[in-house]
Formats: structure tokens, sequence, C-alpha cells
DNA sequence: TAGCAACTTAGAGCATACTCTAAGTCAAAG
DNA sequence: CTTTGACTTAGAGTATGCTCTAAGTTGCTA
């Protein structure tokens, strides 16, 4: 896949995807002989999972951890980067559930 | 009461509360006879509200939005400003409740 | 073979939201 | 009186995460 066709594919533009790479997040996929970045099945689908995890809110310190740890074969610093963020999801969850409340409650005083 | 009262009892820090009337998200409060800010139980209560939509996720242009119509009466204003922030809200819950599944079953494949 | 789209790089620019610095004023405590 | 600490201002600097530009190469299509 090219460069565009992963940007299609994963919603993450040509220009982040590049960004994400200059900045250690992903890794250099192969080039073609014309120099254009050639990336792997295996490559897109990680592209993905990062799509996923930059959408959920972690951040591009934390993907890179996770990146790094699941190309070095270090699964277990992996799972334990997914597990922290988890967490945060969970917090989240709470803190927003607190807030919908907190909103409505507003609301409902303001409509007196 | 002064900007580091505030401060400690809304949790912003007293740079932040003179940034945010710099940006026009607050207003500035009266005076005192040496050129210090004294803020009322009033002012004090809407910061306090600022601090709560802004750990909510709120964007400081919504909340100068919000602030700006309740400062001006326009009462109708300042509830759609929590209405549109509440649906907000509740999408969110809904993402993060779908990344929190996600993220699961990514734990649980990558734990086998 | 000319044109066009898509690719490449380094690096500049932008949006959001702070966060800090410099230089100075002022009031109360020792 | 002088020191301490909180206050004032304008404005510079930081962090995050893009987003775009410039200048150039490559490869398909008419």
């Amino acid at each position: 896949m090219k460069i565009k066709e992963v940007s299609e594919f994963t919603g993450i533009s040509a220009h982040t995807i590049r960004y994400y790479e200059k900045q250690g997040v992903l890794e250099l996929p192969k080039k073609d002989s014309s120099g254009h970045r050639n990336y792997s099945d295996t490559d897109v689908e990680l592209i993905n999972w990062v799509a996923c995890m930059k959408n959920s809110g972690m951040s591009l310190r934390d993907i890179k951890g996770y990146v790094t740890a699941s190309m070095e074969g270090r699964n277990e610093d992996a799972l334990v980067a997914l597990r922290i963020h988890l967490e945060k999801l969970k917090e989240q969850k709470k803190n927003i559930d607190h807030y919908i409340d907190v909103t409505e409650a507003k609301i409902k005083r303001l409509s007196n």
C-alpha cells in the first residue's frame, strides 16, 4: 500500500503518517524502487491500531511506547501500556459521567 | 477574595486566571485601592463553574461564549451552550465506552 | 515527450492552552 | 526603613499535535 491508500484506509492523513515516522511513533516502512513508502499488511494493521489509540486519546508519547515495545517483541510491556491506557479510559468515563450529571443539574437550575 | 485565594478555591492558577481575563474568557474584577484584583462571591462562583467546564473538556472559546451570554443576561444562549456541551459529553461517553471495549479485546488477544 | 498527480525531504507555521519571566508597585512585619 | 511576599503588566516561551510549504523526483497517460 502507498501512503495515500494507508491514509484513506486508516483515516490518518499522509502528512500525519510521515510526521509520526519522523517522531519515531511509527517505523519507516520499506521503500519501493523509486523511494516511495510501501506499507505491508502488517504495517497497515499497526497504523490502524495506532489510529484507534490516538482517537481514544492516548498521547503520541504513550503510543510510541506501545509501538516500540510491540516492535521489539516486548509483549508484556506493550500489554502494560494498554492496561494503563484502559485504566485512564475508565477514569475518564467516571469523570464524564460526573460532568454529565453536573451539567444536567446546571441546565435544570438555569431553566427556571 | 484576592487572586491567590480564588486560585486555591477553584484550582485554577493565578497565572491562568489572568490569562483567561486577557483572552476575554472572564471579565476583569474590580480592583482595590492598590490596583489588586478583588473578586466578589459572584465572581468566584462563576470562576468555579468555569473550572468545572474546563475540566469537563469545554474549549476556552465555548466557555467564553457561555460566560459572555451569561454576563449579558442572554440566558437562553447560555443554556444552549450548556446543552451543546452536554451532547458532546454524551457523545464522548459513547466513544469511551467503545474504546474501553476495543482496548479490553486487544488486551485479551495479546494475553494469549 | 509533455503534462499531471503522487511521491520525497526539511523545515516553517498554526491552534490550543497554558506557563513563565522581567520589571516594577505596594503594604504589612520586624 | 527595609525586607518579604503578593500583587501588577506586557510579552516571551513551552508542550502537543498537527498542517502546510517549497523544491524537487518519479511514473503513468495522452
